[in-house]
DNA sequence: GATACTATCTATAATTC
DNA sequence: TGAATTATAGATAGTAT
């Protein structure tokens, strides 16, 4: 229950943080598209989680309201000058190249490279990660006769079996990112 | 007060549109400021009222967030005839993004997610990398007063708190909240 | 990690000022 | 027109499963 208001500030707890999100994200999806029923206002909204991932809601296409966004006299950006349109290419690649190189390093690290950069407490977390995603693979592998040593560690946990659920609320907008609806889970949102 | 719920769909009355329109979208752009703050994710929200005014609120600025949105492989479809120039930045860009999408993939499969796709030879070689990656870990971290991983094994009974999955990749982005609030856009985001 | 529950908090529809 | 005032519908924090 709610037991007091909350202070508006990033959430400290990871987990509680994810569940906040997962359904706030949702209410104001709702929202968003209630606002755009009743009094036929044409809503672009989007929504990048704190891991990145992409979120959004259009009552048309989030394309179409971005474009008409450009419309306005502000944001006219003098398509004239060709060199800004460079420009936005350009920072455009340097986001991505900067995006590319962090995931390089993380993966390196999960690789269990480049490790003499990291304190104790980065080591710590790298190793809870790892071990984190080993037992999830291990947990997926169909475990045909192979006994290994972590398969006495699976065992120990509870025989989770994920069925993926996708309700499916009223939808009249389109929503691009998630397949159904506002609803789907930050797991079932596959980029690309 | 409320006297009864409404159906979500047009209101007719023109005059208790525009209300409810002005309402709503109050509470729609606090809803998204606090999830942004509360979340520390990334929010563009853009709303077009029915007589064509522009509202606007952002996390940081709606122009990044267009960016980033973008920066999305399946948004990647771009502008008809781009000079030869854009041709090349908009080739280089798709290897980018396609070389970032990639290697998120693997990052979600090294922490265990999207492992469904994955068949069992694959498994087997993720697994690998990960007990490649965790032993090299737990190599370079002095183990002071630590378990290592052998010696949960033999600790089978071991109440495992399985931190969370890690997350934290992008986005330290800064938010630049509304100054004030949000119905600020009323007269600062009026246009012509 | 998703879902269910529910006591509270919050948004807001209808109304008055 | 717009700003306050409620009473109620709706959202959700904390918890359990």
């Amino acid at each position: 229950m709610v037991r007091q208001r909350i202070q508006i500030k990033k959430i400290d707890n990871v987990t509680a943080r994810q569940v906040t999100f997962s359904k706030r994200r949702r209410g104001l999806f709702k929202k968003a598209h209630e606002l755009s029923t009743l009094c036929d206002a044409e809503i672009a909204l989007i929504v990048f989680s704190a891991t990145g991932r992409l979120f959004e809601y259009a009552s048309s296409s989030t394309r179409q309201v971005i474009e008409r966004h450009n419309l306005q006299p502000q944001n006219l950006v003098q398509l004239n000058q060709p060199s800004l349109e460079l420009q936005l290419e350009n920072s455009t690649r340097a986001m991505l190249s900067k995006e590319a190189e962090e995931r390089t390093l993380e993966l390196r690290q999960l690789r269990g490279e480049e490790l003499h950069e990291l304190g104790f407490e980065e080591l710590k977390k790298l190793e809870k990660s790892l071990e984190g995603g080993l037992s999830r693979v291990l947990k997926t592998k169909p475990l045909r006769g192979k006994l290994n040593f972590q398969m006495q560690i699976v065992n120990m946990g509870q025989p989770q079996e994920q069925g993926q659920s996708s309700e499916s609320i009223t939808n009249n907008g389109s929503t691009v990112a998630p397949p159904q609806d506002y609803d789907s889970s930050d797991t079932s949102l596959k980029l690309g």
